[in-house]
RNA sequence: GCCGACUUAGCACAGUGGUAGUGCAACGGUUUUGUAAACCGUAGGUCGGGGGUUCGAAUCCCUCAGUCGGCACCA
C-alpha cells in the first residue's frame, strides 16, 4: 500500500505496488509520455521501477539536467547497439555521459573511418524510429562474467570481475542486442531523436598508455532537434574565437616547423605580452615580492639534487658543452631561486621571502600534448617561490590566492575553478612530510573560503597543489595559476635559516604562479573576449584616420599628442574612403576609430566610433585623452562611451 | 609518444595520372573620398621535405616532419 509524495508536496495512495510510469500515467497523460526516468527517495530509477514502499517520487523528463544525462546514456547505447549490427566483432567497453554529449569505446580489428561513422549514426536513426523498448535483467555477478565471456565480450567480462563477488549484475538493451550497464535508461529507444555523432579518436583501454588502443566515438544528444542545432551552431561560433585564427588576423604571433612549439611573438602580439607582464610587476610588487633572474642553462647536477632529472629527465632538453659538461635548459625556475635564497646565512626575520621572475623555461613536451600557445616547449612563467616558516604558510596560502583571484577579476575571469591536487603516486619525501603539507593547504584554502574540487593523486612530485582553472572557447580547460606548498625540495637543495632558537631550520618553499604561463593565459584571454581585447590590453587602442588629404597634419598631430600621455595610438593615413578604413580596423578590433574631417579640424574634436560599430560623435581632443586613459586605468570596468552618455545626460 | 585526418601563393580554398587555378591580402597607377569592401593593372607556387612507381606525379606507394582532433603526459 504505497503513500507517494510528490515534489509539490501531493500525496497519492496506491492499493499496490506502483511503477513509476503508472504513477506518472495517473498525474496526466503528458507527463506520462515525457516520463524518461523517476527519482525515488533521492535515486534515479527506470520508468518501469516498481515502488513497492512509502517514497518521495518525481518524474524525470528532459527538461531535467538528470533526464538529459540519461537520454545522453541511453543514446551512448543506441551507438553500442548501432556498431555491433554493422560490425558483429566489434567488442564493447564502457560508453560513459560527458559535458554535451557521450562517448564509447570500442575494440575492433581496424580504426572506424568517417564513412563508418555515417554509417553508423544511419543505423542509430534506424534502430530508434523503431522505438523498440528497453529491457532490463540482473544477473549473478559469477553468471554476469560468463555470460560475457561466451558472447566474446571479454572487455565487459574483465570490468564485471573488478565488482565485488556476490553482487548482482544489471543488463540493459533493446531488441536482440544488450550491455551491462547500471542505468537508468529511457523506456524505449524513441525517445533517442536528437543526435550526432562527432568524431572518432583512439584512446587507451582503462585510460594507460601501456594498453592496446581502442577506438572511441564521440557523439552529442539532446532533448530536441533544435537544441542540437543550437549546439552545433555553438561550436561553430566558438571555432571562430580560436586563438591561433584570432592570432593570425591580429597579425599578434605565428609558429613555424623549424620551431616546434616555440612563439614567434610579432609586434602587437609582444605589446600585449608586455602590458602582462608590467601589469603583474606592478600587483606583485605592491604585494611584497622582489623581482629576480636566473640563468638559463644550469649543470645537470643541480637537476638531479632536484629529483628533476629522475621524473622529468626525458622531457628537459639538454646541451654538452666542448669542455664535456651537461647543462640542462631550465624546465622551472625553483631551483634557481634557491640558490639565490642560499647565499649568505638567512635569518628568520628575512621571512617570508618572496622571490619573483618571469622566467622562460622550456620543456620536451610530448609531440602529440603540443596546441597553439596553450601548450608550448618553451614559455615564460609569473613564477614566484616564497620562503617562510610553517607558521606562516596559511597566511601566505591566503594572499596568493586572493591575489591570484583579483588579478583574475582585473581580466574579465570572475568565474575560476580552483582544483585541489593531493599526493601523486610517484613522489619525493615521506607521508609524515605530505600529510603535513597537505593539511597546510587545506587549512589555507578554509582561511581563503575558496571552494575547491579534489583531484586525486594530480599533485607535484614535491608538494600538493592548487590549481587555478580557465576554459577555451570549446570548452576544453587549461591549468593558468598554481600554488604550491613545498616541504621536499628546500631541504634536498640545501636551504636554511636560522631561526629564533638559533639553530638551522629548513625553510618551507611556496610555489606559486598566477597566469601561469604568460603564452597560455594570452591564448585563453583572446578565445574569452574573442580578440576584443579590453582597452588596457588591445597592443593598437585606437587608430586616427582622416578623410582627406586634408586632414594629414592634424591626423598626426592627434595621434602624437595620445601617444605622450601614453596610450597607443596608430595613423592611418593611407589614400582609402573612410569606409574601408573603418573596416579593417574593426576587423583587427581596434577598440577605438577616431575619424577627422573638415569639421572636426575646424572644432578640434574627432568623431569617435566603437569596433562594435557605435557613433559616439564627436569628441574634443583632450576630453577624448582624459577619457581613454581613465578607462585604461579602470582596466575595463569605466567604459568611455558610458564616461560620454553620463556627461551629456548631466 | 599512440590512433586518425590533414599539409597546394601571405590567408581561405579548388584541382584524382597529361602545361597549377579562384577569392581576399600584397605591389603599381587613377581617384581626395564622411563611418564595414572605389576602379584599372601587376606580381606571387620545387603543390611540407626526401625517396619510389610511371613515358609523365599536386594526384599512386614508402618514409620523415609539421599541423589538427582525441588518448596518454603536463614539474
Amino acid at each position: 500500500m504505497p503513500v507517494i509524495t510528490l515534489p509539490d508536496g501531493k500525496q497519492k495512495q496506491f492499493d499496490s505496488p506502483v511503477s513509476v510510469a503508472e504513477i506518472a500515467a495517473s498525474i496526466g497523460p503528458g507527463l506520462a509520455k515525457a516520463a524518461l526516468a523517476g527519482r525515488v527517495d533521492g535515486k534515479l530509477v527506470d520508468t518501469s521501477f516498481s515502488v513497492e514502499h512509502d517514497a518521495t517520487v518525481s518524474i524525470v523528463t528532459e527538461k531535467d539536467q538528470d533526464g538529459l544525462e540519461i537520454l545522453r546514456h541511453s543514446t551512448a547505447h543506441l551507438l553500442a547497439n548501432a556498431v555491433q549490427e554493422l560490425f558483429p566483432d566489434a567488442q564493447v567497453t564502457i560508453g560513459p555521459v560527458i559535458e554535451d554529449g557521450f562517448f564509447y569505446d570500442f575494440a575492433y580489428r581496424r580504426p572506424f573511418s568517417t564513412e563508418d561513422l555515417a554509417a553508423i549514426e544511419q543505423r542509430m536513426a534506424e534502430i530508434s524510429a523503431k522505438d523498440l523498448p528497453v529491457h532490463r535483467r540482473v544477473l549473478p555477478r559469477d553468471e554476469a562474467i560468463a555470460h560475457f565471456k561466451n558472447i566474446g565480450e571479454h572487455y565487459k567480462a574483465e570490468i564485471i570481475g573488478a565488482i565485488p563477488a556476490g553482487e548482482s549484475i544489471s543488463l540493459y538493451g533493446q531488441g536482440s542486442w544488450e550491455d551491462l550497464c547500471r542505468g537508468p535508461h529511457v523506456p524505449s529507444t524513441g525517445k533517442l531523436k536528437a543526435f550526432k555523432l562527432m568524431k572518432v579518436a583512439g584512446a587507451y583501454w582503462r585510460g594507460d598508455s601501456r594498453n592496446e588502443m581502442l577506438q572511441r566515438i564521440y557523439g552529442t544528444a539532446w532533448a530536441t532537434e533544435k537544441q542540437l542545432k543550437e549546439y552545433l551552431k555553438r561550436l561553430e561560433e566558438a571555432e571562430k574565437r580560436d586563438h591561433r585564427r584570432i592570432g593570425r588576423e591580429l597579425d599578434l604571433f605565428h609558429l613555424q616547423e623549424e620551431a616546434p612549439g616555440a612563439v614567434f611573438w610579432h609586434p602587437k602580439g609582444w605589446a600585449l605580452f608586455q602590458s602582462l607582464v608590467g601589469y603583474i610587476r606592478q600587483r606583485q610588487g605592491e604585494a611584497g615580492y622582489q623581482e629576480i633572474n636566473t640563468p638559463q642553462i644550469m649543470d645537470r647536477e643541480l637537476w638531479i639534487q632536484s629529483g628533476h632529472i629522475e621524473k622529468f629527465g626525458e622531457n628537459m632538453f639538454m646541451t654538452k658543452t666542448p669542455d664535456e659538461r651537461t647543462f640542462a635548459i631550465k624546465p622551472m625556475n625553483c631551483p634557481g631561486h634557491v640558490q639565490v635564497f642560499k647565499q649568505g646565512l638567512r635569518s628568520y626575520r628575512e621571512l617570508p621571502l618572496r622571490l619573483a621572475e618571469f622566467g622562460k623555461v622550456h620543456r620536451y613536451e610530448p609531440s602529440g600534448a603540443l596546441h597553439g600557445l596553450m601548450r608550448v616547449r618553451a614559455f615564460t612563467q609569473d613564477d614566484a617561490h616564497i620562503f617562510c616558516t610553517m607558521e606562516q604558510v596559511t597566511a601566505e596560502s591566503v594572499a596568493v590566492t586572493q591575489l591570484i583571484l583579483s588579478i583574475y577579476r582585473d581580466f574579465g575571469f570572475d568565474d575560476v575553478r580552483i582544483k585541489f591536487s593531493d599526493r601523486p603516486a610517484k613522489r619525493v619525501g615521506s607521508d609524515e612530510i605530505w600529510d603535513k603539507a597537505e593539511r597546510a593547504l587545506q587549512d589555507a584554502c578554509a582561511a581563503a573560503a575558496i571552494e575547491t574540487e579534489l583531484n586525486p593523486g594530480e599533485g607535484a612530485f614535491y608538494g600538493p597543489k592548487l590549481e587555478f582553472v580557465l576554459r577555451d572557447a570549446i570548452g576544453r580547460d587549461w591549468q593558468c595559476g598554481t600554488l604550491q606548498v613545498d616541504l621536499n625540495l628546500p631541504e634536498r637543495l640545501g636551504a636554511s635559516y636560522i631561526a629564533e632558537d638559533s639553530q638551522r631550520h629548513i625553510p618551507v618553499m611556496l610555489h606559486r604562479a598566477m597566469l601561469g604561463s604568460l603564452e597560455r593565459f594570452i591564448g585563453i584571454l583572446i578565445e574569452h573576449h574573442a580578440g576584443k581585447l579590453p582597452l588596457w590590453l588591445a597592443p593598437v587602442q585606437a587608430v586616427v584616420m582622416g578623410i582627406t588629404e586634408r586632414q594629414d597634419e592634424y591626423c598626426a598631430e592627434v595621434t602624437e599628442n595620445l601617444k605622450n600621455q601614453g596610450l597607443r595610438v596608430e595613423t592611418d593615413l593611407r589614400n582609402e574612403k573612410v569606409g574601408f578604413k573603418i573596416r579593417e580596423h574593426t576587423i583587427k578590433r581596434v577598440p577605438y576609430l577616431l575619424v577627422a574631417g573638415d569639421r572636426e579640424v575646424e572644432a578640434r574634436t574627432l568623431a569617435v566610433r566603437t569596433r562594435s560599430g557605435k557613433d559616439l560623435g564627436a569628441v574634443e581632443l583632450n576630453e577624448l585623452a582624459a577619457l581613454l586613459t581613465e578607462e585604461v586605468a579602470g582596466r575595463g570596468r569605466i567604459i568611455l562611451e558610458d564616461r560620454l552618455s553620463q556627461r551629456r545626460s548631466a
